[in-house]
RNA sequence: GCACCUAUGGUGAAAUGGAUAUCACAACGGUCUUCGGAACCGUUAUUCUAGGUUCGAAUCCUGGUAGGUGCACCA
């Protein structure tokens, strides 16, 4: 359509005698009753020309009328000189019935042939998942989601830290632990939370007396006990690399295992589901070898040694916006390689095992800095990696202080997260007539929707307040509120079954169409029905879920204004037909655009 | 100290450089439920500040203010 518009400016600007400029755009108005299609041509013309855009609008829309456009009912001159196109009543039910007809609707083809790799969630083992890790999982799913929906061939990968100082000091906190070590048949749960408070004790203890050691005040002893301390943790973390301790790698081996049976248990009920697992362990010996072949005055020189660490001199080098980056260290005085020198072997083991033409890795805000060295150093090093690897992030999911599961006013758990969602909405369920089993799966649907929805429903990038009490409620904008409708929708295509009314768009529509009118003032519904795909569309070339939500929001608001002002299934209404075929594209695309954002729709809720 | 990000009704957000800045929550008023009220309808209220670019600025540029984040052997 949008081609046909701009075809049919061209052929009038020639008309007129007026030089078409490259590029003409056709865009949706953001108010639907400004048309369905807007264009600024005579604004933009209007200066070279020195004409009143208005007049030059209404010359304009004189010889596209005469061109009699398909499909286009209405072309008008509005506010400062745009012309807006509004579609037939003709027009817009066939959109509807395409949609009724096309079990894929929403999708496109703008990918295919491309294959796309994200790379999200990347919890560590021996630490918490907490809410971080959910927002990244949220987003990266989605992304994948929309780059299948697009067309594209879609990988999805996680990585893992399951070495590195973490590690050392939850194995080393162990030793402050009052608590037995778990047995084989504790419940998972207990074991992981075992290594989880293991690696808080560890991690305090070590803070702690960095601190006191590092104040200016403090005594030789405090310095010597600090030191004493240092080198165990770096003793055991050696032993985790090179796996030299047999007790240490016995337990070291059960953490791992617990921790990732964990994340797999919480991906389910995300209904996430990895591709391929990378681990940093595996990543140290490619990352060695990358950066010591390139550290001066070998190879690319990229890398160089300082005080006894090998480093790469950000400062001497500017990101694709000519920003200039910072020194980081990439391999240690231990020769240990940092998470800087792993991440330089996991970007080119990830694209060895799949030569994507995208590649996406979703990380929190705080590590924007940080890629922007890693990136730059990828195309450095790997140019035919490096002009498809980009960063997304997210900001941080901020929850009102003192509220939720935060017992001990430390980082939430995306578990603890997930329950107490999952509380909330069982106890908005109890009146409801289901089968406890039955009753648990949903709840498990709208917790999640409840915390994905919040995630996805504001642009990426900012932090997010996720405030308890409004989430909890799931009223309006919300992932509950959208599942609700779907839902309610259904449920009303079911009742049209037993009446018996069937779906369908051609009724007796004589003076309705002649009119230019459908069922639903302006036909905003049918509208907003018809324009899903563009969305999806937008929606993954941005890397912008938000306008998927923002869509279905709009969308379910318009349905439910629908729903409750007109009685739907009703045998004696001639308009029964189109009504009920109406929902039914309802239900089709706000399923769809739920998927995209991960959220399932429940039977009944 | 240097760099980056952010600033929109009381609150949380949206808006390819476009039209009267949109939505939800809260507040206030209504629908009174017989297709599922986790719903619907209405009212009040918003672009941090000073300049600049532009036919047109919440959006782009410059200064200021406020907040957040990151900067060597952590991940």
């Amino acid at each position: 359509m949008q081609e046909a518009l701009i075809s049919s400016i061209k052929i009038a600007l020639i008309s007129l005698k007026i030089e078409a400029p490259e590029k003409i755009t056709i865009e949706r108005p953001t108010d639907m009753l400004h048309g369905d299609f807007s264009t600024n041509i005579s604004l933009v013309l209007t200066k070279q020309l020195k004409l009143n855009p208005v007049n030059l609008a209404l010359q304009i829309v004189e010889t596209l009328k005469l061109q009699n456009i398909a499909g286009i009912e209405k072309i008008e001159v509005a506010g400062p000189g745009f012309i807006n196109f509004y579609q037939t009543a003709n027009t817009i039910k066939g959109g509807i019935a395409e949609i009724l007809s096309n079990e894929n609707f929403g999708k496109s083809i703008r990918n295919v042939g491309k294959k796309f790799a994200f790379e999200y969630t990347d919890p560590n083992p021996f630490k918490q998942f907490h809410i971080g890790h959910l927002m990244a999982n949220t987003i990266g799913e989605s992304l994948s989601r929309l780059g299948e929906y697009t067309g594209a061939e879609v990988k999805r990968f996680c990585y893992q830290g399951d070495v590195g100082r973490h590690v050392a000091l939850a194995l080393w906190g162990l030793r402050f632990m009052d608590k037995p070590f778990p047995v084989e048949d504790a419940s998972l749960g207990d074991k992981v939370e075992f290594f989880g408070q293991a690696y808080a004790k560890g991690a305090q203890r070590f803070g702690k007396l960095e601190t006191i050691a590092k104040a200016p005040e403090s005594s030789e002893s405090e310095k010597e006990e600090f030191a004493s301390v240092e080198v165990e943790v770096r003793e055991m973390n050696k032993k985790i690399y090179d796996r030299s301790d047999a007790e240490v790698n016995e337990i070291y081996d059960k953490g791992r295992e617990w921790s990732l049976e964990q994340f797999e248990e919480l991906y389910k009920i995300l209904d996430t589901k990895f591709d391929r697992y990378f681990f940093e362990s595996q990543m140290s010996t490619p990352g060695l070898e990358i950066v010591r072949a390139n550290t001066a005055p070998k190879g690319l020189k990229l890398f160089r040694e300082s005080d006894g660490a090998v480093i790469f001199p950000g400062e001497e080098y500017t990101d694709r916006n000519g920003i200039p980056l910072h020194t980081r260290v990439f391999i240690t005085r231990d020769s240990l390689p940092t998470y800087d020198g792993k991440e330089i072997g996991f970007a080119k083991e990830k694209y060895a095992v799949y030569q994507y033409d995208k590649g996406i890795t979703v990380s929190g805000n705080e590590q924007n800095d940080y890629f922007k060295v890693i990136l730059k150093l990828t195309e450095l090093l790997f140019p035919e990696i490096g002009i498809k690897a980009e960063h997304v992030s997210h900001g941080m999911l901020r929850l009102p202080t003192g509220k939720m599961s935060s017992r001990t006013g430390e980082v939430v758990t995306g578990e603890s997260l997930l329950n107490d969602m999952r509380q909330m909405a069982l106890e908005r369920m109890k009146d409801r007539e289901m089968s406890s089993d039955d009753k648990k799966v949903v709840a498990d649907q709208v917790g999640v929707a409840a915390i994905k929805y919040a995630v996805l429903r504001q642009s990426s990038g900012k932090d997010i307040i996720f405030d308890a009490e409004k989430s909890l409620s799931f009223e309006g904008d919300s992932g509950p509120y959208l599942q609700y409708s779907a839902v309610r929708a259904k449920s009303l295509l079911e009742k049209a079954g037993v009446v018996g009314i069937q779906a369908s768009t051609e009724i007796d529509w004589t003076p309705e169409l002649e009119a230019g009118t459908l069922l639903w003032p302006g036909g905003k519904l049918e509208r907003l029905l018809v324009r899903f795909p563009e969305v999806a569309a937008r929606a993954e070339s941005e890397h912008s879920p938000h306008h998927v939500a923002n869509y279905l929001m709009e969308l379910a608001g318009e349905f439910n204004s629908f729903y409750s002002s007109t009685q739907i299934v009703s045998k004696d209404d001639k308009f029964a037909p189109y009504k009920v075929a109406l929902v039914s594209a309802f239900v089709r695309v706000i399923t769809g655009g739920l998927w995209l954002l991960g959220i399932q729709v429940p039977k009944k809720m």
